[in-house]
This record gives C-alpha cells, sequence and structure tokens, in this order.
DNA sequence: TATGCGTGGAG
DNA sequence: TCTCCAAGCAT
C-alpha cells in the first residue's frame, strides 16, 4: 500500500522544514505557547519576512506572557506599528491580560477560541503546535494545497466547508501541529499561487490537478470589487522641534494608533477638506479596501486633543505607515 | 454570508 | 506601474 499523505509530507517536512525564531525543530518538543501564540498572531495575513522583526523585538522587550500582560497598550501598539491591522495589537493586550488572570494558558482548541483575536485558525494552530493536540488547520496555504489535491472546483469562500472535511480527513493523528506547518511550508515554497513547482512536489503523484494539467488553476475564487479612491487631509503643525500628534479612537482604522490630525477621511468617505494652509504634498496609499490620497498641509494652531512629539524621537511614535510617510514628506 | 480592517513583496 | 495576495478575525 502507497504511503499516506500525512506519512509522505511528514518525510518531507523532516528534511525541508524551515528553521524560524518560533519554530520547534521537527520532532522536538513543542516550543513555548507563547512564541507559538504571538507568531501566529503576527503571521495573520503577514508574510513571514514582514513579521520577523517584530517578533524579534517583541519577545526580546516582553519575553513572556506576564511581561506583555503588564505592558501599557500604547507600548505595545506603537511597537506594532508598521505590521498593519492594528486589531490584532488592542486583542493582544486583551488576551495577555486574560491569560495572566487565568494563571496559565488554555491548552485546547475550545479554550483558546474564546481568547480574543484568535479565531478557527489560530485557535487550531496554537491547539496542534503548542500543545501537540490533533486539529484540522486551515490557512490560505492549506486551502490552495487541498483545492489542488482534490480539484475542488467550487469557488472560495463557498468551497471552505469541503475544504476543512477534506483536510480533517488527510490530518494525522500524531504530529497534527508538524502536518500543519509541513502544509504551510508546502504552500509558501512549492504550491504557489502561480508557478506550483510540481517536480519537486513530494505529493505530486497524489494531486488531481497536477494530473489534470494546469493546477494553479486552482483555487477558484469569486472576483473581486474594485477599489474605490478617497480623498482626504492630514495636518502637520510643527512648534519648536516638536509636532503635534493624536492617538486615533475606536476600533476602526487604524484604531488606538498615533497619527498626524487630519479632516475625517477614514470616517466619512471622503475628508471635509476645507483647510486652508501651505501645501507640502499628496501621499497615495492603499489600504485593503479603498486606496487614499491624502493631501498634507501645514497648520499653526493645535487640532483636537493629542500631545507635543519630539521630531528627533519621531521614530519612537508608533506611527502607522501612512503617516509615517506623511511625516517624511514634511520634514524632506 | 459580506464587509471592514494594513502593509510590503512578487511577478 | 499595477494587480494580487499573505500563517484571518470580528461583526
Amino acid at each position: 500500500m502507497a504511503a499516506s499523505i500525512s506519512d509522505t509530507l511528514l518525510d518531507w517536512y523532516d528534511a525541508h522544514a524551515r528553521d524560524l525564531p518560533w519554530r520547534a525543530p521537527p520532532g522536538a518538543p513543542p516550543p513555548d505557547p507563547y512564541r507559538v501564540w504571538l507568531s501566529e498572531v503576527m503571521l495573520q495575513q503577514t508574510t513571514v519576512a514582514a513579521v520577523k522583526p517584530y517578533f524579534e523585538a517583541f519577545t526580546s522587550r516582553w519575553p513572556d506572557m506576564q511581561a506583555l500582560a503588564a505592558a501599557p497598550e500604547e507600548d505595545v501598539m506603537a511597537a506594532w506599528a508598521g505590521l498593519g491591522y492594528y486589531s490584532r495589537a488592542r486583542n493582544l493586550v486583551k488576551a495577555a491580560k486574560a491569560v495572566a488572570e487565568l494563571g496559565a494558558f488554555p491548552a485546547d482548541e475550545e479554550a483558546l477560541r474564546k481568547l480574543p483575536g484568535l479565531g478557527a485558525y489560530t485557535a487550531a494552530a496554537v491547539a496542534a503546535i503548542a500543545f501537540g493536540q490533533r486539529a484540522v488547520v486551515v490557512d490560505a496555504n492549506v486551502e490552495r494545497v487541498v483545492s489542488r489535491l482534490f480539484t475542488i472546483a467550487d469557488p472560495l469562500p463557498g468551497s471552505r466547508k469541503e475544504i476543512r472535511e477534506r483536510t480533517d480527513e488527510i490530518t494525522p493523528e500524531e504530529r497534527a501541529g508538524d502536518f500543519a506547518q509541513a502544509m504551510m511550508d508546502l504552500g509558501s515554497s512549492l504550491c504557489t499561487v502561480r508557478d506550483p513547482k510540481c517536480l519537486l512536489c513530494p505529493l505530486s503523484h497524489a494531486c488531481a490537478a497536477r494530473a489534470e494539467g494546469e493546477p494553479a488553476r486552482y483555487p477558484v475564487k469569486a472576483p473581486k470589487k474594485a477599489k474605490p479612491l478617497r480623498q482626504g487631509q492630514a495636518y502637520w503643525i510643527e512648534r519648536e522641534g516638536q509636532v503635534w500628534l493624536v492617538r486615533r479612537e475606536g476600533t476602526g482604522m487604524l484604531g488606538g494608533m498615533r497619527a498626524l490630525p487630519d479632516d475625517g477621511w477614514s470616517a466619512r468617505g471622503d475628508g471635509v477638506g476645507n483647510a486652508i494652509g501651505e501645501a507640502l504634498g499628496l501621499v497615495r496609499h492603499g489600504f485593503t479596501h479603498f486606496d487614499l490620497e491624502l493631501s498634507v498641509l501645514r497648520q499653526e494652531e493645535t487640532l483636537g486633543e493629542g500631545e507635543w512629539w519630539p521630531l528627533d524621537r519621531l521614530e519612537d511614535a508608533g506611527l502607522p505607515t501612512l503617516f509615517a510617510k506623511a511625516a517624511r514628506l514634511a520634514l524632506a
């Protein structure tokens, strides 16, 4: 009888696993759940290359859950600046406090799922990778690999139920964490979106899409909408080597992050855009669901509640990328 | 189920 | 330059 998909993949993983800062070698005892959790949250919709320096910075500054739970939220938000999806940082702080309160990291998928910021994927990944439990881990890599293995022709996201069932069928009872990481390594290195490298793939013999001849056709995806263009203004208010920064409120766009004052473009669609001032230039920035053209204007009077921030420490303010671009333009 | 939520790299 | 999209979650 031919080796199972999971056995074949685990053999491949034992030989080819990537060495990553948050990962234990194949077959080794599981790494610290705190590090697994932190890495998994950082990796949500974010590339390994982008995460690495943030993971090193966070684990140096806050080596364990207790340290993170004791950190002021604004420090964590500032340290997250540039990584995107800032609700992750807000939920990170909440989850750290909840775990500190519990006294220990929840050790099963159901309990993990209750922590803020842990959805179906992350709860399963932490349960499998940090606690050695069998869990069905489905991320975008797994969706792609499984769609190809079984030529699942229904478009995403409608095909998620079938993909999950198929993933469950091929997930082993032992080493489910290594299996999940192997699937993700396979998806990122060989079974890639555009140019799958089937000649190097350990699962090509079992792959229906490979047999069909056009594996890149999978997964089929529903067409996406065009992004609208919004326009807005931000204000550069400088005095005696300092700049006026506000902290954005709430859980919406860039919520909790330090920022330049603006005209409300994020909440209203387009901003009010009626301020007069020296035009410093235009910043273009793409968000997930719209593109923004932001005019940066010099103003003299402070706007809203905020704080004077020294220009020579502006790097430490933790400005999200949009406002970091605006500041760069103002200081050029 | 659909929408809001960032950013940087690949092709 | 432009389009796609990555170890998704919350509502």
